[in-house]
DNA sequence: CGCAGTATATATATACCGAGTATACATATC
DNA sequence: GATATGTATACTCGGTATATATATACTGCG
């Protein structure tokens, strides 16, 4: 996921610096994990490149000039078109798992090779453990009042990775 | 994913150059999927400055040399260590499908803006058109004999989906 | 039949783009 | 001396598009 849209919309609402939409996209968008500055700059240039937002500069005293963007016509455009469209995730024909079971199997007896049952059993048990991370941190979230919003995101976590565990399960009768 | 394990594990039964290991990768795989042969050789290179890979250059007649890669001992402790861990999958707490639930709640009132419940809609129903896709996909496969580890990249799809349309579910219980 | 034109296979290289990380540069405040 | 305010630049990585050659195979037309 591209922080462009996230961008846009926080704009939205009004002009905004890098600096604030960075704090915000934080605390709204992406909670429970944290950007990169040049991140959001670099996001920021190409969309003014694209003509979606613009800049005025603002002066300040003893600080670098502030960069207020805004979002163009063309933005709001782009922003609404955007939240009207379905997220395009490709399908994803391509697993790293299944890459690994794939040469454990055309590896086999080759020097100390893992077998493929050994990548089933490996990823299952990572797997495990993610699950439970992820009830600890939801554990944690309800403790600390985190808004139901945010348990959303756990939520999908472990939603995959029940997918996952359950297609792990499949591998196994297919493959050995 | 990433293809330099791909690389490495069809170098680890052999060397070969990066033109048959295209199509290799794309028969073995990445089946269903194709590839860039600018990949294949960038992917190569970093894998050479990094001492996984060496090359030699064969000549040929009329065309041009051919580069054919060898695992280098570095690239098979590597690639054993690669298939030893489990996939590292980064829980991913940031989704579109969140984000443009946030937004489209925020942004309620605004012209034309799209609503939480419409974006629900949208997604649910891109999911099931790709649910069936899947299904059609499967249906076809099956009937090409296609062989069945490669139907199991489907059923991860398709499990996937499921689970994303759980989510969804789930979604509009919290957030409506 | 022959020939031109076109598609496809063999083989690599380069330029470019988007997303993300690391780091540098300033200053003010706690 | 750490933390907050503010921006900029260089870099990496994964991936796409395109350029560069040549050989072979097929296709249609006169």
């Amino acid at each position: 996921m591209s922080i462009k849209h996230a961008l846009m919309g926080l704009l939205a609402k009004g002009p905004h610096h890098g600096y604030e939409l960075k704090a915000s996209l934080e605390e709204q968008v992406v909670p429970l994990s944290s950007l990169n500055f040049g991140q959001i700059y670099s996001t920021l240039d190409r969309l003014e490149r694209d003509g979606l937002v613009t800049h005025r500069l603002v002066a300040q005293e003893e600080r670098p000039d502030k960069k207020v963007f805004a979002l163009t016509d063309a933005g709001h455009r782009e922003l609404r078109a955007w939240l009207r469209s379905p997220s395009t995730v490709p399908l994803d024909l391509r697993n790293e798992t299944f890459l690994k079971l794939m040469l454990a199997r055309s590896l086999a007896g080759l020097d100390g090779a893992q077998s493929a049952q050994g990548v089933v059993a490996a990823e299952r048990r990572a797997s495990f453990e993610r699950l439970h991370e992820v009830a600890q941190m939801r554990f944690r979230a309800a403790e600390a009042g985190t808004p139901a919003e945010v348990v959303l995101l756990l939520d999908l976590a472990s939603l995959r990775l029940e997918a996952f565990l359950k297609w792990l399960d499949r591998c196994e009768e297919v493959l050995l």
